[in-house]
DNA sequence: TTCATTTCTTAATCTAGATTAATTTTCTTT
DNA sequence: AAAGAAAATTAATCTAGATTAAGAAATGAA
């Protein structure tokens, strides 16, 4: 569905693993469609720390909103996981689209669910556990556990890796 | 601008403060857009303790996408904070307007308006300190310090109201 | 204005998860 | 298959912020 709205304006390019896609601090920014692969955005705070905003497996979409809706500098870093195909695309495009009403409808709900996916997370962040938000993590992507190396799964939930092991290790053991 | 949209399919009723717009644990939900006043939406976790999700003022619209993405009960409460006017809609009649193109951007880019405040939050929520988090909402919304009450602003930076009250002590002493 | 309720502050104690550090396991690359 | 690098585990110690508790200040109702 997506994908017939963006061959409109979007070019298809191959990333090898750990290849960087965007990094923070650039004036420009876009929007990367995951036709086959896994990506991960993330920042690196004042302590050299990597904190992971998002992972996008095939049909999803990374864009760093700093930039398009604030006017700055882009804040995430976006690198490929797995060898990955990305269309890339100019998110301010999307408005010169002589969107169908069916198009439109299918964009706004597509932004809902990000909304929605965001209002969790954030909720989850505030008032759930370390090992809540890792058990509900599992459920919610259990494909990812497998693609995914642990320090990364950690950073997204906000922990160390040397946390998320201890975790681990309570729920193998008694429970 | 949202307003003329709204007009449409959107009823207008007045609530006090206090008064609870909606609950968590409901079949449906509404959206709601504050012409004038001041709201809240919150969960409370499994302990009882009240977690703030967002405020909402004059211009901004709250809703539960928990229902509208994925279809489950509602999750957050809505309260006014102050006695307020707030335009009433049906979210699923969105896709029911017969939208102009210029109202179609309009929608699309408060949307991801929306998904970039929410980006800040969780980037900050994982990487900020308490003390940061709350020198950036002071910054970034320099007009709700004094229309909401502290605790209120603890509970939106995931912390407690003796825990922002430390920081406050900290900040007015030395630095 | 007074009384009651809610909010804010201060301080002592506690704890989930961070930090540090050393060891083992797994993955890459040749 | 071997060697080196990266990832994961375990454990000891540390710390930001939670919890508990009590008093002070602000707010609101009568």
């Amino acid at each position: 569905m997506f994908e017939q709205i963006l061959n409109q304006i979007a070019v298809s390019r191959n990333f090898k693993k750990g290849e960087v896609l965007q990094s923070a601090g650039q004036e420009s920014s876009k929007g990367y469609f995951v036709k086959k692969g896994l990506l991960r955005s993330f920042t690196i705070d004042d302590n050299g720390k990597e904190h992971i905003y998002m992972f996008a497996s095939e049909g999803w979409i990374l864009s760093d909103i700093e930039k398009e809706v604030f006017g700055n500098k882009t804040v995430l870093y976006i690198e490929a996981i797995e060898d990955s195909e990305v269309y890339i695309f100019n998110p301010g495009q999307i408005y010169q689209l002589d969107l169908q009403h069916e198009y439109t409808d299918y964009m706004i709900s597509s932004l809902m669910k990000r909304i929605g996916v965001m209002q969790r997370r954030i909720l989850a962040l505030m008032s759930a556990s370390a090992r809540e938000r890792y058990e509900s993590f599992l459920q919610i992507y259990p494909d990812l556990q497998n693609r995914v190396p642990q320090k990364m799964i950690a950073s997204y939930l906000g922990i160390t890796p040397e946390a998320l092991s201890k975790i681990r290790g309570q729920i193998i053991r008694n429970k």
